[in-house]
DNA sequence: TTGTAGGCGTTATCAG
DNA sequence: CTGATAACGCCTACAA
């Protein structure tokens, strides 16, 4: 039922060789022949068998691509399908196959790497959002060495990457607050092991820099990613001390968590506290009053960071090893104008 | 810098076999010689080459899952990532690993079918969200043959498949509806090549035939899955001769859309029209009003329609073949209770 | 308990 | 332009 190369080449009276070199669109193959060849394969219903030649030729054409334990969660919404239709858009284009490595647990991801990076099974590899712990196993894919392109910046010499700006998206989001008025401005930080998290955080400081406020850790909470982190977050804001006029949530689902807790406390979105997210996942224009936040391209992270392991793994060399694509504030209804009047309505609980 | 078998054998003193052997737990190893070749496996850091394995035993623990273009956006939100965790979670458990096939084109689909499959890089396949037009394709993996499940039930003999129970889904949803006293009960359809879409209209027609309602064209409309689709189909019947005074959308993103359509006509979710969805996608509880809505239980659909296909693989029986998992009536805040009064103040537009 | 030899299906080499 | 032959790294009779 499943045919090989010599079955072809017996029915097209030709040799293994030239049936191969046939398949692989060798031009040094007579035109005569070469019709002949087809025309068996197309009896047959041959196609050849890609362990073999993976084999023969130490090219598997797959790519892996590896889903940290966690990210899933972090970026649960259109991040994921996105990054991978970018992803695949590109393999598809180059033939080259996806293996989607995602591990549940830690030890798992430890197995993962150890195991799978050493059995030639891919040729090169696409780390979607990396975290500071992951340095180790970066290191091991270059003791391979593999291919690696990350998608979202690391703190590494000599290492390939595609990430969105986030340092200055999130000093996007910042600024516009200031420059509606606000000068409490807070900030409901996702964890620090995502560099993400760590690059919005500083956004938020430089920009309260550049307009001469001062950083104060009153303003700060620390949130989960989730939506529950942020609602837990934004309580401890209203809590506080000082209450902010507006916030700056490192991620759309704490903002909409955020919001969450601001109504609760029968405060209005906007007109007594503005809340600006980060990655305009698809439920951000969904929620009342729609999310302003800051706009990730997603879909293109996955394309370049495809077309980058492509280069790598023909030998190419790689332009800009590093790219920083550039975000974009997507202003909605979540943050308001009258904001002078607004800082006086806003009182401590 | 990599190493195989033989490496290891001369390190250990050892023949090709018995370090094959201890590689695969062979228990007729005598305690000694193991120890030894596990010595000179650390050693070196010899992992197998997985490709000569797989060409060896033609077997690649490879399982492929097929996303069929269109259904990332169908099933935009949870679905995608919460299926795939599912199904990673056995595979990873059973060291198989996952080949992501994502065709963003009709020709593309083609293509990855008629090669892929006959290369034998997968020992099997998961088909998520089959549609009908997939049969062809369906039943080219049994002529290969290739161990196939799909998630999604598929009108077809002798088949594997995991679903939920749309149609007693629907069902639910709509007979919820008659019961707060609802007698227009409208519907928007999603399109009808997925499966899916045919079990939810099937399951409102069942409910309205249970409760003596009758069918009426007028009170259906089409819509694409897309929120802007429910827009539409919303706006169609509002401006329709009979106007209902409830709406089950075949999933959560057109009753979203449906909600917008409602809300500009001045009209109030729940009070005035109630909305009902599908899904419980992650953004149905972010919406104003709360969406009451059918869940789906994703993840197990992934880990069930996982575990059936390694037992295919593995040449076991699958007990219930087919296996269709119940949903679960969310309700939230988009029904509402006063329907007698509702259904004077609806007046057609 | 261990080792030898052969072959999985392909491609690369080299000779014609 | 074409073909015979070897080798990729592994597993598995079979023999010892």
């Amino acid at each position: 039922m499943l045919f090989t190369v010599k079955d072809v080449a017996r029915l097209a009276g030709a040799s293994k060789t030239t049936v191969s070199r046939v398949m692989n669109k060798n031009p040094k193959v007579k035109f005569e022949t070469k019709t002949r060849v087809l025309q068996a394969v197309k009896e047959l219903g041959y196609s050849p068998n890609s362990i073999a030649r993976a084999l023969r030729t130490k090219k598997s054409d797959v790519v892996g691509v590896i889903i940290p334990r966690g990210v899933e969660y972090v970026f649960s919404d259109p991040f994921f399908p996105e990054i991978i239709k970018g992803i695949t858009s590109v393999l598809n284009l180059h033939n080259l196959n996806l293996h989607l490595i995602m591990s549940n647990s830690e030890s798992e991801q430890r197995e993962i790497y150890s195991g799978l990076l050493r059995s030639r099974r891919i040729d090169g590899v696409i780390l979607i959002c990396s975290r500071f712990d992951d340095k180790q196993y970066i290191l091991k894919l270059r003791k391979v060495p593999l291919p690696c392109v990350l998608i979202s910046r690391f703190p590494l010499e000599k290492i390939n990457y595609v990430g969105c700006d986030n340092k200055q998206g999130a000093y996007n989001a910042v600024e516009h607050l200031i420059n509606l008025g606000h000068r409490r401005v807070g900030f409901i930080s996702g964890s620090f092991d995502f560099i993400g998290g760590v690059d919005r955080f500083e956004g938020y400081k430089i920009a309260l820099k550049k307009h001469n406020l001062e950083y104060d850790n009153e303003l700060v909470a620390k949130g989960d990613w989730t939506r529950e982190g942020g609602y837990q977050a934004m309580c401890e804001l209203l809590n506080g001390v000082k209450v902010p006029t507006a916030v700056f949530a490192a991620n759309d689902q704490m903002a909409v968590g955020a919001v969450k807790a601001i109504k609760e406390k029968g405060l209005q979105i906007s007109k007594d506290i503005a809340i600006v997210g980060f990655s305009d996942t698809q439920f951000a224009s969904y929620v009342e009053p729609p999310l302003t936040t800051v706009r990730e391209p997603t879909y293109e992270e996955g394309t370049l960071a495809a077309e980058m392991l492509v280069k790598l793994i023909n030998g190419q060399e790689v332009k800009p090893p590093q790219v920083i694509l550039p975000t974009k504030l997507i202003i909605r209804e979540s943050c308001g104008y009258n904001v002078k009047k607004m800082a006086k309505v806003v009182i401590k609980q």
